[in-house]
DNA sequence: GCGTAAACGGACCGCGCGGTCAACTTGTTA
DNA sequence: TAACAAGTTGACCGCGCGGTCCGTTTACGC
Protein backbone atom coordinates (compact mmCIF):
# COMPACT_ATOMS: atom_id res chain seq x y z
CA UNK A 1 0.00 0.00 0.00
CA UNK A 2 1.69 3.34 -0.97
CA UNK A 3 1.67 5.55 1.48
CA UNK A 4 -0.41 8.86 0.47
CA UNK A 5 2.14 12.43 0.25
CA UNK A 6 0.50 15.47 0.25
CA UNK A 7 -0.26 16.86 -2.67
CA UNK A 8 1.24 19.85 -4.11
CA UNK A 9 -1.03 22.87 -3.70
CA UNK A 10 -2.10 23.57 -8.07
CA UNK A 11 -2.71 19.53 -8.20
CA UNK A 12 -5.09 19.60 -5.05
CA UNK A 13 -6.53 22.84 -6.42
CA UNK A 14 -6.68 20.85 -10.31
CA UNK A 15 -8.22 17.91 -8.42
CA UNK A 16 -10.74 19.04 -6.73
CA UNK A 17 -12.28 21.20 -10.16
CA UNK A 18 -11.86 17.59 -11.92
CA UNK A 19 -14.07 16.11 -9.44
CA UNK A 20 -16.66 18.72 -9.90
CA UNK A 21 -16.29 19.19 -13.36
CA UNK A 22 -16.59 15.30 -13.95
CA UNK A 23 -19.38 15.32 -11.52
CA UNK A 24 -21.40 17.94 -13.82
CA UNK A 25 -20.57 16.29 -16.61
CA UNK A 26 -21.02 12.79 -16.15
CA UNK A 27 -25.08 14.42 -15.29
CA UNK A 28 -25.42 15.89 -18.06
CA UNK A 29 -24.28 13.14 -20.83
CA UNK A 30 -24.62 9.70 -18.46
CA UNK A 31 -21.95 7.32 -18.55
CA UNK A 32 -20.22 8.66 -22.34
CA UNK A 33 -19.52 11.59 -21.04
CA UNK A 34 -16.18 12.04 -22.62
CA UNK A 35 -12.73 12.53 -21.19
CA UNK A 36 -11.91 15.14 -23.44
CA UNK A 37 -14.88 17.55 -22.31
CA UNK A 38 -14.64 17.16 -19.38
CA UNK A 39 -11.10 18.12 -19.02
CA UNK A 40 -12.36 21.15 -21.01
CA UNK A 41 -14.96 22.23 -18.45
CA UNK A 42 -12.15 21.79 -15.78
CA UNK A 43 -9.69 24.10 -17.59
CA UNK A 44 -6.96 21.11 -17.42
CA UNK A 45 -5.56 18.88 -20.13
CA UNK A 46 -6.54 15.58 -20.69
CA UNK A 47 -3.33 13.89 -19.50
CA UNK A 48 -3.63 15.43 -16.62
CA UNK A 49 -6.99 13.73 -16.06
CA UNK A 50 -5.17 10.30 -16.66
CA UNK A 51 -2.09 11.40 -13.68
CA UNK A 52 -5.29 11.80 -11.13
CA UNK A 53 -7.19 8.66 -11.81
CA UNK A 54 -5.03 6.33 -14.00
CA UNK A 55 -8.81 5.22 -15.76
CA UNK A 56 -11.98 7.10 -16.65
CA UNK A 57 -13.55 3.99 -14.61
CA UNK A 58 -11.49 5.43 -11.77
CA UNK A 59 -12.54 9.10 -12.50
CA UNK A 60 -16.35 7.57 -12.51
CA UNK A 61 -15.59 5.51 -9.60
CA UNK A 62 -14.48 8.85 -7.41
CA UNK A 63 -17.63 10.71 -8.21
CA UNK A 64 -19.50 8.06 -7.20
CA UNK A 65 -18.36 7.49 -4.44
CA UNK A 66 -18.87 11.30 -2.99
CA UNK A 67 -22.52 10.86 -3.67
CA UNK A 68 -22.67 7.33 -1.63
CA UNK A 69 -20.37 8.53 1.21
CA UNK A 70 -22.93 11.53 1.63
CA UNK A 71 -26.10 9.52 1.40
CA UNK A 72 -24.73 6.74 3.05
CA UNK A 73 -24.18 9.40 6.24
CA UNK A 74 -27.55 10.85 5.84
CA UNK A 75 -29.04 7.39 6.13
CA UNK A 76 -27.18 6.37 9.09
CA UNK A 77 -28.07 9.29 10.78
CA UNK A 78 -31.89 9.19 10.11
CA UNK A 79 -31.97 5.41 11.74
CA UNK A 80 -32.47 7.94 14.89
CA UNK A 81 -34.87 9.73 13.72
CA UNK A 82 -38.03 9.89 15.77
CA UNK A 83 -40.67 9.12 13.13
CA UNK A 84 -39.20 6.24 11.57
CA UNK A 85 -41.73 6.62 8.36
CA UNK A 86 -40.92 10.08 7.99
CA UNK A 87 -37.24 9.17 7.99
CA UNK A 88 -37.31 6.82 4.89
CA UNK A 89 -39.73 8.75 2.84
CA UNK A 90 -36.60 11.74 3.77
CA UNK A 91 -34.26 9.67 2.58
CA UNK A 92 -35.70 8.76 -0.64
CA UNK A 93 -36.28 12.12 -0.87
CA UNK A 94 -32.68 13.00 -0.46
CA UNK A 95 -31.64 10.24 -3.11
CA UNK A 96 -33.97 11.05 -5.85
CA UNK A 97 -33.51 14.51 -5.46
CA UNK A 98 -29.54 15.43 -5.20
CA UNK A 99 -28.29 12.50 -6.86
CA UNK A 100 -30.89 13.45 -9.75
CA UNK A 101 -29.83 11.40 -13.17
CA UNK A 102 -26.49 9.42 -10.61
CA UNK A 103 -28.27 6.66 -10.55
CA UNK A 104 -27.82 3.15 -9.55
CA UNK A 105 -26.34 2.32 -12.94
CA UNK A 106 -23.13 4.62 -12.04
CA UNK A 107 -22.86 2.49 -9.01
CA UNK A 108 -23.06 -0.25 -11.09
CA UNK A 109 -20.44 0.77 -13.78
CA UNK A 110 -18.05 2.19 -11.36
CA UNK A 111 -17.76 -2.00 -10.22
CA UNK A 112 -15.40 -2.95 -7.95
CA UNK A 113 -12.47 -0.83 -8.99
CA UNK A 114 -12.17 0.95 -5.32
CA UNK A 115 -12.58 -0.87 -1.97
CA UNK A 116 -13.49 2.49 -0.24
CA UNK A 117 -16.42 2.45 -2.71
CA UNK A 118 -17.37 -1.43 -2.47
CA UNK A 119 -17.50 -0.16 1.68
CA UNK A 120 -19.51 3.05 1.19
CA UNK A 121 -21.84 1.23 -0.67
CA UNK A 122 -22.48 -1.81 1.98
CA UNK A 123 -22.48 1.16 4.53
CA UNK A 124 -25.66 2.75 2.61
CA UNK A 125 -26.77 -0.40 1.81
CA UNK A 126 -26.94 -1.39 5.73
CA UNK A 127 -28.49 2.07 6.60
CA UNK A 128 -31.17 1.49 4.41
CA UNK A 129 -31.98 -1.77 5.47
CA UNK A 130 -32.28 -0.55 9.14
CA UNK A 131 -34.60 2.46 7.79
CA UNK A 132 -36.79 0.08 6.56
CA UNK A 133 -37.04 -2.64 8.99
CA UNK A 134 -38.28 0.83 11.66
CA UNK A 135 -40.58 2.16 9.27
CA UNK A 136 -42.11 -1.53 9.22
CA UNK A 137 -42.01 -1.63 13.08
CA UNK A 138 -43.46 1.52 13.02
CA UNK A 139 -46.54 0.47 10.85
CA UNK A 140 -45.76 3.44 8.02
CA UNK A 141 -44.75 0.66 5.41
CA UNK A 142 -46.29 -2.60 4.37
CA UNK A 143 -44.49 -5.62 6.08
CA UNK A 144 -44.23 -7.62 2.68
CA UNK A 145 -41.06 -5.65 1.58
CA UNK A 146 -37.49 -5.48 1.95
CA UNK A 147 -34.46 -3.07 2.31
CA UNK A 148 -33.35 -4.01 -1.10
CA UNK A 149 -36.30 -3.42 -2.54
CA UNK A 150 -36.36 0.47 -0.98
CA UNK A 151 -32.48 0.12 -2.79
CA UNK A 152 -33.79 -0.61 -6.31
CA UNK A 153 -36.67 1.86 -6.47
CA UNK A 154 -35.50 5.46 -5.06
CA UNK A 155 -33.66 5.85 -8.10
CA UNK A 156 -36.52 5.21 -10.06
CA UNK A 157 -38.32 8.70 -9.63
CA UNK A 158 -35.53 10.49 -11.33
CA UNK A 159 -35.55 7.82 -13.65
CA UNK A 160 -38.99 8.35 -14.92
CA UNK A 161 -38.55 11.95 -15.66
CA UNK A 162 -35.84 11.78 -17.39
CA UNK A 163 -38.06 11.10 -20.48
CA UNK A 164 -40.01 14.52 -20.07
CA UNK A 165 -38.42 17.32 -22.46
CA UNK A 166 -37.73 19.99 -19.87
CA UNK A 167 -38.92 18.34 -16.66
CA UNK A 168 -40.04 21.02 -13.68
CA UNK A 169 -37.47 20.45 -11.10
CA UNK A 170 -39.51 19.23 -8.66
CA UNK A 171 -41.49 16.73 -11.17
CA UNK A 172 -39.33 13.70 -9.31
CA UNK A 173 -41.83 14.65 -6.28
CA UNK A 174 -44.94 13.67 -7.82
CA UNK A 175 -43.45 9.81 -8.35
CA UNK A 176 -41.48 9.39 -5.45
CA UNK A 177 -44.98 10.17 -4.00
CA UNK A 178 -46.91 8.10 -5.91
CA UNK A 179 -44.03 5.28 -5.19
CA UNK A 180 -44.06 5.80 -1.83
CA UNK A 181 -47.69 5.65 -1.23
CA UNK A 182 -47.29 2.02 -3.21
CA UNK A 183 -44.81 0.81 0.29
CA UNK A 184 -47.32 2.32 2.51
CA UNK A 185 -49.89 -0.28 4.41
CA UNK A 186 -53.22 1.25 3.30
CA UNK A 187 -53.76 -0.23 -0.08
CA UNK A 188 -51.33 -2.49 -0.11
CA UNK A 189 -52.19 -6.05 -2.15
CA UNK A 190 -50.14 -9.18 -2.56
CA UNK A 191 -46.77 -9.08 -3.88
CA UNK A 192 -46.11 -11.75 -6.87
CA UNK A 193 -42.97 -14.17 -6.30
CA UNK A 194 -40.54 -13.41 -3.74
CA UNK A 195 -37.69 -10.36 -3.37
CA UNK A 196 -34.71 -10.38 -4.88
CA UNK A 197 -32.41 -12.04 -2.71
CA UNK A 198 -28.82 -10.90 -3.08
CA UNK A 199 -28.76 -7.32 -5.14
CA UNK A 200 -26.51 -6.21 -3.08
CA UNK A 201 -23.28 -6.78 -5.05
CA UNK A 202 -23.38 -5.21 -8.01
CA UNK A 203 -22.71 -7.09 -11.20
CA UNK A 204 -19.18 -8.29 -12.09
CA UNK A 205 -18.63 -6.13 -15.32
CA UNK A 206 -17.45 -9.52 -17.30
CA UNK A 207 -21.19 -10.56 -16.35
CA UNK A 208 -23.19 -7.84 -16.94
CA UNK A 209 -25.38 -7.99 -20.20
CA UNK A 210 -23.22 -5.01 -21.83
CA UNK A 211 -20.13 -5.87 -20.84
CA UNK A 212 -17.36 -4.56 -22.78
CA UNK B 1 -43.13 10.06 -52.25
CA UNK B 2 -41.86 6.25 -54.17
CA UNK B 3 -43.99 3.80 -54.63
CA UNK B 4 -42.95 1.16 -52.69
CA UNK B 5 -42.47 -2.18 -55.04
CA UNK B 6 -42.48 -5.44 -54.05
CA UNK B 7 -38.96 -6.74 -52.37
CA UNK B 8 -37.38 -9.01 -53.53
CA UNK B 9 -37.71 -12.75 -52.54
CA UNK B 10 -34.18 -12.80 -50.59
CA UNK B 11 -34.15 -9.43 -49.65
CA UNK B 12 -37.72 -9.80 -47.29
CA UNK B 13 -36.42 -12.54 -45.92
CA UNK B 14 -32.81 -10.89 -44.99
CA UNK B 15 -34.96 -7.37 -43.76
CA UNK B 16 -36.98 -9.81 -41.64
CA UNK B 17 -33.99 -11.75 -39.94
CA UNK B 18 -32.28 -8.07 -39.86
CA UNK B 19 -35.49 -6.92 -37.83
CA UNK B 20 -35.11 -9.87 -35.56
CA UNK B 21 -31.29 -9.37 -34.81
CA UNK B 22 -31.36 -5.96 -34.32
CA UNK B 23 -34.33 -6.02 -31.23
CA UNK B 24 -32.22 -8.90 -29.86
CA UNK B 25 -29.36 -6.79 -30.06
CA UNK B 26 -30.85 -3.55 -29.27
CA UNK B 27 -32.05 -5.75 -26.49
CA UNK B 28 -28.89 -7.20 -25.01
CA UNK B 29 -26.74 -3.97 -25.19
CA UNK B 30 -29.17 -0.76 -25.33
CA UNK B 31 -28.76 1.73 -27.59
CA UNK B 32 -25.06 1.47 -28.40
CA UNK B 33 -25.05 -2.02 -29.95
CA UNK B 34 -23.61 -1.72 -33.11
CA UNK B 35 -24.38 -2.40 -36.53
CA UNK B 36 -21.80 -4.83 -37.22
CA UNK B 37 -22.57 -6.91 -34.70
CA UNK B 38 -26.30 -6.62 -35.79
CA UNK B 39 -25.45 -7.77 -38.96
CA UNK B 40 -23.92 -10.60 -37.99
CA UNK B 41 -26.06 -12.23 -35.81
CA UNK B 42 -29.10 -11.80 -39.20
CA UNK B 43 -26.14 -13.73 -41.01
CA UNK B 44 -25.55 -10.30 -43.47
CA UNK B 45 -23.11 -7.73 -44.61
CA UNK B 46 -23.03 -4.69 -42.82
CA UNK B 47 -23.76 -3.28 -45.96
CA UNK B 48 -26.93 -4.72 -46.50
CA UNK B 49 -28.24 -3.75 -43.26
CA UNK B 50 -27.54 0.39 -44.68
CA UNK B 51 -28.95 -0.73 -47.53
CA UNK B 52 -32.65 -1.62 -45.80
CA UNK B 53 -32.63 1.35 -43.43
CA UNK B 54 -30.26 4.28 -44.40
CA UNK B 55 -29.04 4.76 -40.76
CA UNK B 56 -28.82 3.42 -37.53
CA UNK B 57 -31.27 5.32 -35.87
CA UNK B 58 -34.13 4.78 -39.07
CA UNK B 59 -33.28 0.94 -38.18
CA UNK B 60 -33.68 1.59 -34.28
CA UNK B 61 -36.95 3.07 -35.55
CA UNK B 62 -38.06 0.41 -37.22
CA UNK B 63 -37.89 -2.30 -34.47
CA UNK B 64 -39.35 0.53 -31.75
CA UNK B 65 -42.14 0.74 -34.82
CA UNK B 66 -43.13 -2.67 -33.96
CA UNK B 67 -43.07 -2.81 -30.49
CA UNK B 68 -45.09 0.60 -30.20
CA UNK B 69 -47.73 -0.69 -32.83
CA UNK B 70 -48.10 -4.01 -30.46
CA UNK B 71 -48.64 -2.01 -27.71
CA UNK B 72 -50.87 0.36 -29.03
CA UNK B 73 -52.90 -2.69 -30.52
CA UNK B 74 -53.32 -4.36 -26.83
CA UNK B 75 -54.56 -1.02 -25.49
CA UNK B 76 -57.00 -0.03 -27.60
CA UNK B 77 -58.52 -3.56 -27.83
CA UNK B 78 -58.67 -3.48 -24.42
CA UNK B 79 -60.40 0.17 -23.42
CA UNK B 80 -63.51 -2.19 -24.02
CA UNK B 81 -62.56 -4.57 -21.41
CA UNK B 82 -65.39 -5.09 -18.53
CA UNK B 83 -62.69 -4.62 -15.85
CA UNK B 84 -61.20 -1.27 -16.58
CA UNK B 85 -58.87 -1.68 -13.20
CA UNK B 86 -58.34 -4.77 -14.61
CA UNK B 87 -57.71 -4.02 -18.10
CA UNK B 88 -55.26 -0.99 -16.87
CA UNK B 89 -53.07 -3.99 -15.43
CA UNK B 90 -52.84 -5.76 -17.99
CA UNK B 91 -51.51 -3.41 -20.29
CA UNK B 92 -48.90 -2.27 -17.62
CA UNK B 93 -47.66 -6.02 -17.02
CA UNK B 94 -48.06 -6.41 -20.64
CA UNK B 95 -45.67 -3.31 -21.68
CA UNK B 96 -43.23 -4.13 -18.87
CA UNK B 97 -43.02 -7.82 -19.76
CA UNK B 98 -42.52 -7.96 -23.55
CA UNK B 99 -41.18 -4.67 -23.92
CA UNK B 100 -38.25 -5.80 -21.53
CA UNK B 101 -35.49 -3.44 -21.43
CA UNK B 102 -36.60 -1.87 -24.67
CA UNK B 103 -38.07 1.10 -22.76
CA UNK B 104 -39.26 4.44 -23.86
CA UNK B 105 -35.45 5.86 -24.28
CA UNK B 106 -35.57 4.26 -27.52
CA UNK B 107 -38.98 6.14 -28.50
CA UNK B 108 -36.96 8.91 -27.75
CA UNK B 109 -33.99 8.03 -29.32
CA UNK B 110 -36.02 7.29 -32.48
CA UNK B 111 -37.52 10.58 -32.25
CA UNK B 112 -39.02 11.73 -35.37
CA UNK B 113 -37.17 10.38 -37.82
CA UNK B 114 -40.45 7.84 -38.92
CA UNK B 115 -43.75 9.90 -39.74
CA UNK B 116 -45.46 6.43 -39.14
CA UNK B 117 -43.53 5.94 -35.19
CA UNK B 118 -44.88 9.21 -34.41
CA UNK B 119 -48.53 8.00 -35.39
CA UNK B 120 -48.44 4.85 -33.71
CA UNK B 121 -47.01 6.80 -30.55
CA UNK B 122 -50.16 8.93 -30.47
CA UNK B 123 -52.70 5.77 -30.73
CA UNK B 124 -50.69 4.03 -27.74
CA UNK B 125 -51.02 7.06 -25.97
CA UNK B 126 -54.48 8.16 -26.43
CA UNK B 127 -55.35 4.77 -26.07
CA UNK B 128 -53.55 4.44 -22.42
CA UNK B 129 -55.33 7.88 -21.58
CA UNK B 130 -58.54 6.25 -22.35
CA UNK B 131 -57.55 3.31 -20.08
CA UNK B 132 -56.80 5.26 -16.95
CA UNK B 133 -59.76 7.58 -17.48
CA UNK B 134 -62.46 4.11 -17.48
CA UNK B 135 -60.02 2.79 -14.54
CA UNK B 136 -60.94 6.23 -12.41
CA UNK B 137 -64.30 5.95 -13.46
CA UNK B 138 -64.24 2.76 -12.07
CA UNK B 139 -62.77 3.51 -8.95
CA UNK B 140 -60.15 1.27 -9.52
CA UNK B 141 -57.34 4.12 -10.04
CA UNK B 142 -56.88 7.23 -8.12
CA UNK B 143 -58.42 10.58 -9.65
CA UNK B 144 -55.39 12.55 -8.93
CA UNK B 145 -52.90 10.83 -11.57
CA UNK B 146 -53.34 11.14 -15.51
CA UNK B 147 -52.29 9.26 -18.43
CA UNK B 148 -48.92 10.63 -18.48
CA UNK B 149 -47.85 9.24 -15.29
CA UNK B 150 -48.71 5.81 -15.92
CA UNK B 151 -46.74 6.47 -19.52
CA UNK B 152 -44.01 7.08 -17.75
CA UNK B 153 -44.37 4.49 -14.75
CA UNK B 154 -44.86 1.81 -17.17
CA UNK B 155 -41.10 0.95 -18.25
CA UNK B 156 -40.08 1.77 -14.19
CA UNK B 157 -40.17 -1.95 -13.18
CA UNK B 158 -37.76 -3.57 -16.04
CA UNK B 159 -35.47 -0.62 -15.51
CA UNK B 160 -35.63 -1.04 -12.02
CA UNK B 161 -34.78 -4.86 -12.33
CA UNK B 162 -32.03 -4.13 -15.03
CA UNK B 163 -29.80 -3.24 -11.71
CA UNK B 164 -29.78 -7.08 -10.23
CA UNK B 165 -27.46 -9.25 -11.53
CA UNK B 166 -28.98 -12.03 -12.44
CA UNK B 167 -32.92 -11.13 -12.32
CA UNK B 168 -35.40 -13.82 -11.73
CA UNK B 169 -37.00 -13.41 -14.96
CA UNK B 170 -40.45 -12.38 -13.60
CA UNK B 171 -38.95 -10.21 -10.56
CA UNK B 172 -40.67 -6.76 -12.70
CA UNK B 173 -44.05 -8.00 -11.90
CA UNK B 174 -43.01 -7.35 -8.32
CA UNK B 175 -42.06 -4.28 -8.95
CA UNK B 176 -45.22 -3.32 -11.27
CA UNK B 177 -47.23 -4.54 -8.38
CA UNK B 178 -45.72 -2.01 -5.58
CA UNK B 179 -46.17 1.02 -8.28
CA UNK B 180 -49.69 -0.16 -8.97
CA UNK B 181 -50.61 -0.03 -5.41
CA UNK B 182 -49.46 3.74 -5.90
CA UNK B 183 -52.05 4.12 -8.31
CA UNK B 184 -54.89 2.42 -6.16
CA UNK B 185 -56.99 5.02 -4.32
CA UNK B 186 -57.10 3.57 -1.09
CA UNK B 187 -53.64 4.51 -0.09
CA UNK B 188 -53.57 7.58 -1.90
CA UNK B 189 -51.72 10.51 -0.23
CA UNK B 190 -51.84 13.78 -2.14
CA UNK B 191 -49.74 14.37 -4.60
CA UNK B 192 -46.91 17.33 -4.53
CA UNK B 193 -47.12 19.68 -7.51
CA UNK B 194 -49.27 19.76 -10.81
CA UNK B 195 -48.91 16.88 -13.59
CA UNK B 196 -46.77 16.97 -16.28
CA UNK B 197 -48.21 18.93 -18.98
CA UNK B 198 -47.20 17.88 -22.28
CA UNK B 199 -44.72 15.11 -22.28
CA UNK B 200 -46.74 13.63 -25.46
CA UNK B 201 -43.77 15.18 -27.91
CA UNK B 202 -40.26 13.22 -26.94
CA UNK B 203 -37.30 15.48 -26.93
CA UNK B 204 -36.19 16.81 -29.88
CA UNK B 205 -32.77 15.69 -31.16
CA UNK B 206 -31.50 18.69 -30.67
CA UNK B 207 -32.93 19.99 -27.18
CA UNK B 208 -31.47 16.52 -25.41
CA UNK B 209 -29.34 17.05 -22.82
CA UNK B 210 -27.04 14.09 -23.92
CA UNK B 211 -27.58 15.36 -27.59
CA UNK B 212 -24.92 14.41 -30.47
C1' DG C 1 -31.71 -20.02 -70.56
C1' DC C 2 -30.60 -15.34 -70.60
C1' DG C 3 -30.18 -10.50 -69.66
C1' DT C 4 -30.63 -7.21 -66.35
C1' DA C 5 -31.81 -4.66 -62.47
C1' DA C 6 -31.88 -5.50 -57.78
C1' DA C 7 -29.55 -7.00 -53.86
C1' DC C 8 -25.36 -8.21 -51.56
C1' DG C 9 -21.00 -7.80 -48.87
C1' DG C 10 -16.68 -6.51 -47.18
C1' DA C 11 -12.80 -3.43 -47.86
C1' DC C 12 -12.49 1.09 -46.86
C1' DC C 13 -13.03 6.03 -44.83
C1' DG C 14 -13.16 9.66 -41.29
C1' DC C 15 -14.04 10.42 -36.70
C1' DG C 16 -13.90 10.57 -31.79
C1' DC C 17 -12.93 7.81 -28.16
C1' DG C 18 -9.77 6.19 -23.96
C1' DG C 19 -5.24 6.14 -22.97
C1' DT C 20 0.23 7.16 -23.47
C1' DC C 21 4.37 9.81 -23.60
C1' DA C 22 8.19 12.86 -23.60
C1' DA C 23 9.14 17.62 -23.48
C1' DC C 24 8.13 21.33 -20.65
C1' DT C 25 6.58 24.20 -16.34
C1' DT C 26 6.14 24.94 -11.50
C1' DG C 27 5.71 24.36 -6.42
C1' DT C 28 8.67 23.07 -2.71
C1' DT C 29 12.43 22.69 0.15
C1' DA C 30 17.10 23.38 2.03
C1' DT D 1 17.88 31.03 -5.19
C1' DA D 2 19.19 26.87 -7.03
C1' DA D 3 17.98 22.24 -7.95
C1' DC D 4 14.83 18.73 -8.35
C1' DA D 5 10.82 16.17 -7.98
C1' DA D 6 6.11 16.68 -8.90
C1' DG D 7 2.86 18.17 -12.05
C1' DT D 8 1.16 19.62 -16.63
C1' DT D 9 0.24 19.35 -21.46
C1' DG D 10 -1.16 18.40 -26.18
C1' DA D 11 0.43 15.70 -29.88
C1' DC D 12 -0.05 11.12 -30.74
C1' DC D 13 -1.67 5.98 -30.93
C1' DG D 14 -4.82 2.11 -31.75
C1' DC D 15 -9.38 0.95 -31.92
C1' DG D 16 -14.13 0.43 -33.06
C1' DC D 17 -17.77 3.00 -34.53
C1' DG D 18 -21.38 4.64 -38.32
C1' DG D 19 -21.51 5.04 -42.96
C1' DT D 20 -19.87 4.56 -48.20
C1' DC D 21 -18.72 2.28 -52.43
C1' DC D 22 -18.12 -0.71 -56.04
C1' DG D 23 -17.20 -5.31 -57.85
C1' DT D 24 -19.84 -9.50 -57.47
C1' DT D 25 -23.88 -12.46 -57.00
C1' DT D 26 -28.66 -13.54 -57.53
C1' DA D 27 -33.67 -13.54 -58.23
C1' DC D 28 -36.96 -12.78 -61.69
C1' DG D 29 -39.45 -11.42 -66.23
C1' DC D 30 -39.21 -12.78 -70.85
Amino acid sequence: MTVDRPLRADAARNRSSLLAAASEEFAAHGLDASVADIARRAGIGKGTVFRHFPTKDDLLAAVVLDRVDDLATLAHHLTTATDPGAALLEFMEAAAGRQQQLDLSFLREAGEVNARLTEARERLFTAIIALVTRAQQAGAVRPDIEGMDVILLMCAPSHVVSFVPSPPPDLWRRYLSLIFDGLRPEGAHPLPGPAVRDAATPVPNSARPGAK
